[in-house]
DNA sequence: TCCCATTTGTGCGTATGTATC
DNA sequence: GGATACATACGCACAAATGGG
């Protein structure tokens, strides 16, 4: 699975492995993904490179870390609607580490910022749609 | 200015301090940040936690690392504005690898999906901003 | 209460590769 | 070629949180 004498970083190929088998639904939203000790043994690789594996994954928001329980697949939490109307600006971007606080959202997970007439609101970009009204 | 017997961890000390000293203004858009060696010289970390703190700047859109040329604060890049109409929705997530080269944006930098009549389509959330018509 | 196994987090050590000047 | 600076990847040790016996 990992070739070590690919151009492409093995953290990379590993990330690149696991991204595929969450796309297919080997490991569903909500399961489990094997321990690091345990893809550090499979895979041969070691453990700091498993865990830039999964550094990749986190920060495109496909998994979530519950230490010491384990990594899991992000579930899609339920889409709130929320309604922009003439007028209004949107931007995505990275919240601050207190933006992150106060949306309520993990590391790796982007926000919308809806500037208003009255100022700027932001929602987690994780379970918020905005539809124009 | 990092106390190692804080709770909190030295790489994320330092990243505060970064980020407080590029919100400041001290560290201006483009301007080059002091090298990993330099850095891990001046607060007696070692190099991989400073990488450490540097990765989580990168992940927040703050810095961009040019490769062998230093570590920069990212420049603002014009902004796009694009036009959303009535029915429309719009959420903000990471995007694949394969996005990222389409929207010709770097690793932790979110974008923004719009859902259409037509479509989705995709725009790179460092330089796009949606104006509800 | 306590100990232990599991799992992720932090941090230092060390070596080598790669791209630019 | 050398110096600089970031990238990859191995190693090691211990901390912290959770759960089971």
């Amino acid at each position: 699975m990992i070739d070590p004498d690919s151009d492409r970083p093995r953290h990379r190929q590993l990330a690149d492995s696991l991204r595929a088998r969450i796309a297919s639904g080997e490991f569903a939203p909500g399961a489990r993904l094997p321990s690091e000790a345990y893809l550090s043994q499979e895979t041969g690789l070691h453990r700091t490179t498993v865990r830039k594996a999964m550094e990749i994954l986190r920060t495109e928001g496909l998994i979530e870390i519950r230490r010491p329980k384990g990594t899991f697949v992000r579930e899609q939490r339920p889409e709130d609607f929320v309604e922009v109307v003439r007028g209004n600006v949107v931007r995505a971007r990275m919240p601050t580490p207190e933006e992150r606080r106060q949306c309520d959202v993990s590391e790796g997970v982007p926000v919308l910022e809806v500037e208003r007439a009255g100022g700027r609101v932001l929602y987690a970009g994780d379970h918020t749609a905005l539809r124009v009204r």
